[in-house]
RNA sequence: GAAGCAGGCCGCCUUAUCGUUCCGACAUUUUUUCGGAGAGGAAAGUCCGGACACCACAGGGCAGUAUAGUGGGUAACGCCCACCGGUCGUGAGAUCAGGACCAGUGCAACAGAAAGGAUGUACAGGUUAAGCUGUAGUGAAAUCAGGUAAACUCUAUACGGUGCAAUGCCAUGUAUACCGGUAUUUAAGGAUCGCCCGUCCGUUGCCGGAGGGUAGGCAGCUAAAGAAUAGUGGCAACGCUAUUUUCAGAUAAAUGAUAAGGAGCCCGAUCAGUUAUCGGGUGACAGAAUCCGGCUUACAGGCCUGCUUUUUUU
């Protein structure tokens, strides 16, 4: 199974995720929120995923850096559960709601919990 | 050995699996495979100084800000070094906005009659008369006064502004900011300066030209006041010479995740104790964003060098 994370998978133009937070819906698993919006494209890649923890709730950097590679590396051991069902391409953003800092398997757990409810409800 | 002073350095390591950014090679245009490189001493705060870029090639005056012993270092500095002086410490050392109150204004505890428009008391002298003269007493200072400038101020020196979201180019694409000509207006406004002067452009209509803002891509963007080693000049900061070497360039932002093992430190147990063994815990501060030189602040733990005081032993 395909557990990379290349760079036609990161969400990068700004019209995009301008859009993604207009008009996205979301689902939710403590401490993880995942937008989502279907987009048009040309491309062939179904997927574009994004990160981002908020500087609100966490202050230093380093902190900051740490978990959004860790919500990357979750998503990528873990995204065949939504690409196996995806038909057309979505626009994915995970936000992070939390002050504390979390450890690799909860994130993992709640990861999951959060890409089922999505399979649920598409 | 104990207590202390000064300076410098390191700031986890190894292996496996999966993943990420850039570069190179083979192949090839779907991309795959292989190899190499990939955060810090503060990358931080954005407090000083530069390089670089643009704006009137930035001229004058006022205002404002900063600095303040002497000499040196440097691209430059408000930084660094040396020396002199003051203060503190037994000492190694530490520390200092360390120019000027014979320009003006202001301020001042206690004591004292009085600290400036002031001359009281006692004694002595003296005069027509008079704090007119001397002494005593308070105080750091009592009359051509003295102290205070991290008080205003004065003196000397320096400072144009804004910043890589600078700036240049490309494609896309909307409909009037821009440019040229002309008519009119002669002063409203604009040109990146706190104000004034000076300088440049000009409002509006018509005609002609083809461009601005926003988002995207490329350049700027990392070969530099570079790094390492050796020699050499200098008390030192630092300079000079030779050789070797190329060492992060991301952009919703790479440098990571997981597992195992090993040193470091802390705690507990066993042991009379040094030590050793076993078990558990802990790993700080913190993430490049145009690039350098400083300053400041944060920091688990560890190492090294020089020196001082004191005690014991010889």
């Amino acid at each position: 199974m395909n557990q990379t994370f290349g760079k036609d998978e990161k969400l990068k133009s700004k019209k995009l995720i301008d859009k993604l937070f207009a008009e996205g819906k979301g689902v939710k698993s403590f401490p993880l929120k995942l937008i989502y919006t279907p987009y048009e494209s040309e491309d062939e890649g179904l997927l574009k995923t994004g990160v981002s923890v908020p500087k609100k709730l966490v202050k230093t950097a380093v902190k900051r850096n740490r978990i959004k590679r860790l919500m990357r590396e979750v998503f990528r051991k873990n995204k065949y559960l939504v690409t196996n069902h995806l038909s057309s391409p979505h626009a994915f953003m995970f936000i992070y709601i939390s002050r504390e800092e979390i450890s690799y398997d909860k994130l993992e757990a709640s990861m999951i919990k959060v890409l089922e409810k999505f399979n649920d409800k598409n």
